[in-house]
RNA sequence: GGCUCCAUCGUCUAGUGGCCUAGGACACCAGAUUCUCAAUCUGGUAACACCGGUUCGACUCCGGUUGGAGCUACCA
């Protein structure tokens, strides 16, 4: 008979609480939680706390919000290696009654006593690797704080808590074969082992906050969406068996598998992410979008974003550039700094002004016509007359569609700004 | 130094011996379109690190070279 729980797979994201993880930590959290979605299995969360001088009090938070801000839940109670003391205890005497444990120093080592040359595995990703046994050393597995080390807690939590598979970056495949001692002398089952690529920096080295070493708060501090981030890391590493680029973290779950993750390592590239982060603002509702924006500027409600999102959606490349580009409908434009661009004589605004006051009703087609046929009455270009009307409403150089922009700001505060922007001229 | 991993356009990648004159995406360039700018559409430039082997046939398999990365801690 099958033991269904045998086959579930669980997998743990191990951090360590030594900072706030960075999208690389981040990404190994993604790809454990795709494979356990996809297999309908368990994801787990285990903090890694067994080195006591390295801890960072906010840490464990900061962990926890980057998951969450991202949607990333784990199951079960989040797990504390410090809090399981116990356990390593009871399998360290284990390996001590068999000789396979030694005090050194007041720390404890394992002993490497093995009859093979070499020692190997199958990793899901890189295949069969396999090492000479005789440059493994007896290695520290508790430290003489009674804490255990990497190796020994994690092979200890990993056949406690039953996880299957063991994904995590190709630093460890160097101390895989120790691990694999472990599991051989304490008569366990080894899980099956996943090695992903680390996530370098445009330089080609180590990934450096400069670059994008930064936290998945920063990121979207910095205006980038939560399904934006989640769908760039999914494909730094891994790739679909079709052409499709945009996936929600549901659609990833479903097409999720270790078999597509790459080999070599990946350079993370913001202009990929700024390219996901506009798919996505457009992908998203415009109520949504607007909740989103809300979030950033608390000084505009979220009926006001939305009434405007129309005009500038297709404009803002991340959250946090809304204002620089709707700022027209909430302030008086700052003439000065692009005073220069305007391109059209004074006498020219008079005229749009008088003509503009005719207008009634008030619409965008209609403020259209009239400036059109000035324009050609005057022989201006389409370029000149725009930008120069452009510049006079909102004071920027990007703005939202000219004509549909007047007919929100209404035809008195619209003919007000013409004509300020005519007085700062005549200066 | 020793051991291990990795190697396709600038970047993310597809490719599992003939479908490859190497596909897609970002970025870049050009053209079209639009209500300025942005957006959009169409097109273009651009890669199998190198040398041997195996094979009728290698981007794909094997060996070596070069280059990059990791480990070699009482850190993870």
């Amino acid at each position: 008979m099958v033991n269904d729980n045998m086959n579930k797979v669980k997998v743990r994201y191990g951090p360590s609480p030594t900072g706030i993880p960075h999208v690389g930590n981040i990404r190994t959290a993604l790809f454990n939680y795709l494979f356990a979605k996809n297999q309908k299995g368990q994801f787990l969360l285990r903090i890694e706390d067994t080195d006591q001088n390295r801890l960072v009090p906010d840490a464990v938070e900061k962990i926890k919000d980057s998951l969450t801000l991202l949607n990333l839940n784990w199951d079960e109670q989040i797990i504390y290696q410090s809090k399981r003391l116990d356990l390593y205890k009871k399998s360290l005497e284990i390996l001590i009654s068999k000789k396979l444990a030694y005090q050194d120093e007041g720390a404890t080592r394992f002993k490497i006593k093995t009859d093979k040359n070499s020692i190997g595995w199958e990793d899901a990703v890189h295949g069969h690797i396999e090492f000479p046994t005789n440059v493994l050393e007896d290695f520290i597995i508790m430290k003489s704080d009674g804490f255990p080390t990497y190796h020994f807690a994690s092979v200890v939590d990993d056949h406690d808590l039953e996880i299957t598979h063991v994904m995590r970056g190709d630093e460890w495949i160097s101390s895989t074969p120790k691990h694999l001692l472990l599991y051989e002398a304490l008569g366990w089952q080894p899980p099956k082992f996943v090695h992903m690529p680390p996530i370098l920096g445009p330089d080609k080295n180590k990934l450096s906050k400069r670059h994008g070493a930064k936290s998945v708060h920063e990121f979207i501090d910095e205006g980038y969406l939560p399904e934006a981030i989640i769908n760039f890391m999914a494909f730094l590493g891994w790739s679909p068996q079709d052409n499709q680029e945009i996936f929600s973290l549901d659609e990833l779950s479903k097409v999720f598998s270790l078999d597509r993750i790459n080999k070599n390592t990946p350079i993370f590239n913001i202009e990929k992410l700024d390219w996901f982060n506009k798919e996505w603002i457009k992908k998203m509702s415009d109520d949504a979008l607007s909740h989103e924006i809300n979030k950033d500027f608390p000084e505009f409600n979220v009926t006001q974003i939305k009434d405007i999102l129309p005009l500038v959606k297709d404009r803002i490349g991340k959250v946090t550039e809304f204002k620089n580009i709707a700022n027209l409908f909430f302030e008086k434009p700052n003439l000065q700094a692009n005073k220069k661009e305007i391109a059209i004589k004074i006498e020219i605004f008079t005229k749009i002004i008088n003509s503009l006051k005719k207008l009634n009703p008030w619409g965008a087609s209609d403020i259209s016509t009239a400036v059109n046929k000035i324009m050609e009455e005057e022989q201006l270009t389409k370029s000149q007359m725009y930008k120069s009307l452009g510049i006079a409403i909102s004071g920027q150089l990007i703005t939202p569609p000219i004509f549909p922009s007047m007919e929100k700001l209404g035809k008195e505060e619209t003919i007000d700004r013409l004509k300020t922007a005519h007085k700062v001229l005549q200066k």
